[in-house]
RNA sequence: GCCCAGAUAGCUCAGUAGGUAGAGCAGAGGACUGAAAAUCCUCGUGUCCUUGGUUCGAUUCCGAGUCUGGGCA
């Protein structure tokens, strides 16, 4: 009997924290954060990570764990994610798993198996050479050899897949893909719920969402980040709201472009992650724009999820 | 009032030595196995301001008009 979990997913600004949290406190449930930059300390308000209020109101895991100055990645976020989700279980309360990073939902909810093909930087630095003297052909050519089957679903102009898929080539393994991975994971049983919002509301929440970032001190928040030591180059910090900044703390635009600029990449983020929701199937869809309110569409999931 | 420069895709603009036009951005769709808020792919018909003229043919050349900038009074 695999234990059942909820799964709260959707878009960058739809409403998530709040609806999760009403959901975690209607199912005794406690929120896991399934977001690629809430995870990291320091960065609040640029990620949009819940207030410590909102915190407050049920349990959070996942979230402010991590430095930003540490390498990170699925396969850690995996392990560290099901460990929480297992805990909860055990204390008897229900996971409820919120947020927006597809790669990391779909490690819980299918079986992806990260125990082989591990990074090597070094390896990637050498191609990430090759390729800036060679171009992508030549990089693309190399995978062709070693592995014809991963180079067929990689497009020759993305590098960065191509020199990950060799990575794991160099150690005789080949990447999966999500073709491969349609098993579902043994270890729970996930209802899915996707919220969204029509399109035009939707930006206009991200783009109203920007500015209040810029008024609650995300330029300071940035700031001090890289007086904290973080450079452009860290992963951290290709965050959007961060990498924007930095590009005008350190003059290549103004602040008025810089915010333009964290705003459309907002809204293009918003449309690649309801593409990757898209697919789930088994994804029961609410359209949060067809409520009268908040209280409305939350209460009508929670009597949704109670039928489940 | 006079002079100059513009008027082409939702926006900014290119262009057509005269044969009905294309970039960037915006927008839409998609892919995704250790960076994923990352990375990558696909999608462009619009009275080429209006109207006369020249021409087989005008968005393109010429005239007039309208509007918008800028300058001079």
């Amino acid at each position: 009997m695999m234990d059942k979990i909820i799964v709260v997913a959707g878009p960058t600004a739809v409403g998530k924290t709040k609806y999760a949290i009403e959901i975690a406190k209607a199912f005794n449930g406690e929120i896991v954060s399934c977001d690629s930059m809430q995870l990291y300390k320091y960065m609040d308000i640029g990620s949009a990570k819940p207030t410590a209020e909102e915190q407050a109101q049920v349990p959070h895991h996942l979230v402010d764990e991590i430095d930003p100055k540490e390498p990170f990645s699925v396969a850690i976020y995996k392990d560290m994610a099901k460990s929480a989700i297992k805990d909860i279980l055990e204390r008897g309360k229900m996971p409820v798993i919120s947020g927006g990073t597809g790669l990391y939902l779909n490690s819980l909810i299918y079986e992806m198996d990260f125990s082989k093909a591990e990074q090597n930087q070094e390896y990637r630095r050498e191609l990430e050479a090759l390729a800036d003297r060679e171009g992508n052909g030549v990089l693309h050519g190399k995978l062709k050899l070693l592995d014809p089957a991963t180079a067929e679903r990689i497009h020759p102009n993305n590098r960065k897949k191509i020199i990950r898929a060799l990575e794991g080539a160099l150690s005789g393994n080949s990447i999966g893909d999500f073709q491969n991975c349609r098993e579902k994971s043994m270890d729970f049983n996930p209802i899915l719920i996707g919220l969204t919002r029509n399109r035009q509301e939707l930006y206009d929440r991200i783009n109203q969402r920007v500015d209040i970032m810029v008024e609650d001190g995300l330029f300071g928040e940035v700031s001090s980040l890289l007086g904290q030591g973080l450079k452009a180059e860290d992963v951290s910090m290709k965050g959007i709201g961060y990498k924007e900044v930095i590009s005008y703390l350190e003059g290549f635009s103004t602040a008025e472009e810089a915010i333009e600029l964290i705003k459309q990449n907002s809204r293009h983020l918003a449309k690649r992650q309801l593409t990757w929701f898209r697919r789930y199937e088994d994804m029961q869809w609410f359209n949060l724009s067809e409520y009268g309110s908040d209280d409305e569409g939350i209460k009508d999931i929670i009597s949704w999820l109670k039928k489940k």
